[in-house]
DNA sequence: GCAAAGCGTACAATTTCGGTCCTGATTCGA
DNA sequence: TCGAATCAGGACCGAAATTGTACGCTTTGC
């Protein structure tokens, strides 16, 4: 488990196609195709996303969505964070901690590290590694390591 | 979100009370008072943890349960997979994906890296240091300072 | 004014989680 | 041998989150 939602798992997934076309505006039906889901899927989860300003919406005919930034801007946190709300790991790891076992717990100091291990994880990481290899570059080692290097 | 279940967040709170006295056997009553969790909940948890060899059961009168290894050699990814299973962060980062969108996805590769990451992130944590002190320097008031380094 | 497209909200179905209980199996002591 | 203590394994139920869908409203372009 300790797995993030479909709707996170779909959101890189609608961003990958979002950024693999930055120039253009995309309709939430068209994405949908894209990323063969269905269209109420992909609307709900656009709607959080442009919340966090990861896209930009334009509304009216002709109306869409379109990368707010490059793709190389954009880490995995923002999205995570976007679409499931801020880390946390456990109860009491997050901002105020509502457990009851708080005073004889003795561990949720070190959860709230793990959270920042995560996080740091999760920010190492941005959409442009998550694009697709073309494929006459698929035998260039794939890196985690954060864009330039 | 991204969290751990309540019961991988108990399981820690457990294994830490049974790593302050490594030597003695608890019964689940008993770590059920020291974690301050209702005793099923206690005895739900000991289960799997026993199943994955974390901590020895001895059944019978006067049995109960005891750390199986050293707290240092007990990594929190154990833990989180004893309770809830392998990581798995997306439907098809984990061994077997059965995810119907997998040949046009373009991200599953990625979120498989993900996944090691987190993995390695947990893997570098050990349940000796959710320890609150060294069991060698329980006699030293608790300080709130680092401990000479 | 009309159509296209996003915005916001609400709602039902499904799944998972959290917690409890019950019935066996095993070990120790009288 | 018998009984008590304790773990083992599973079933069960309520609550919550997730997932997917639908409806009506607002904005924009022609």
């Amino acid at each position: 488990m300790l797995r993030v939602t479909k709707l996170t798992d779909y959101a890189t997934v609608i961003l990958v196609a979002l950024a693999r076309a930055p120039d253009r505006v995309h309709s939430s039906a068209e994405l949908a195709e894209l990323a063969r889901l269905e269209a109420p899927t992909v609307a709900k989860v656009l709607k959080p996303l442009a919340h966090a300003g990861l896209v930009e919406s334009f509304r009216g005919a002709a109306g869409g969505y379109q990368l707010a930034r490059p793709a190389a801007d954009i880490p995995l946190i923002a999205i995570v964070k976007a679409i499931e709300g801020p880390l946390g790991m456990t109860e009491c790891s997050g901002e105020h901690s509502s457990c009851e076992h708080e005073p004889h717990c003795g561990v949720q100091v070190h959860w709230r590290r793990i959270n920042d291990v995560i996080a740091e994880a999760l920010g190492g990481i941005t959409l442009a590694q998550m694009l697709p290899v073309p494929p006459a570059r698929r035998a260039i080692p794939l890196r985690l390591a954060p864009a330039g290097g």
